[in-house]
DNA sequence: AGGTATTCGGGTAATTGGGGTT
DNA sequence: CGTGTCCCAATTACCCGAATAC
């Protein structure tokens, strides 16, 4: 079936579960703008798997020490 | 220009898989009128690539209903 | 002529969004 | 200021059997 390529995307509960917070969090984060969200057409949001990933890892961030 | 040619088709797994949905709720985005849909002979669901491609990045299409 | 995976339908749980509060 | 919880309405996910796609 060939699917087309794109990015991997996350659900709410699922980038919730990883950071060992309430969904809430979450959807609280991507309506700051510190999360990267996209929205199914009925207003759920979806979250880039690469970005959770880094976030976690701490890798881009420019808040080095302290 | 813009000859109308044959547009590239998704099956609706393909889109479930571009918005980490299930393929139901895609079958019920094109009943609600969220999205094109072409029917094979057998009366199964095909979407437009071009369409599901600028809902996913969020790119105002139309708006029919607000 | 078969065989497997997908997508019809419907129906019922589970998740999510939004506002407000602690 | 960030987080967790409560409410309700909407959206989405999983269940089945039967038909379609390849």
């Amino acid at each position: 079936m060939s699917a087309p390529e794109s990015e991997a995307l996350l659900t709410p509960s699922e980038v919730a579960t990883l950071f060992r917070v309430d969904p809430k969090t979450v959807t609280r984060w991507a309506k700051a703008g510190k999360l990267t969200s996209i929205r199914t057409l009925g207003g759920h949001r979806r979250y880039r798997e690469t970005e959770v990933r880094e976030l976690l890892n701490g890798v881009p961030n420019q808040r080095p020490t302290d």
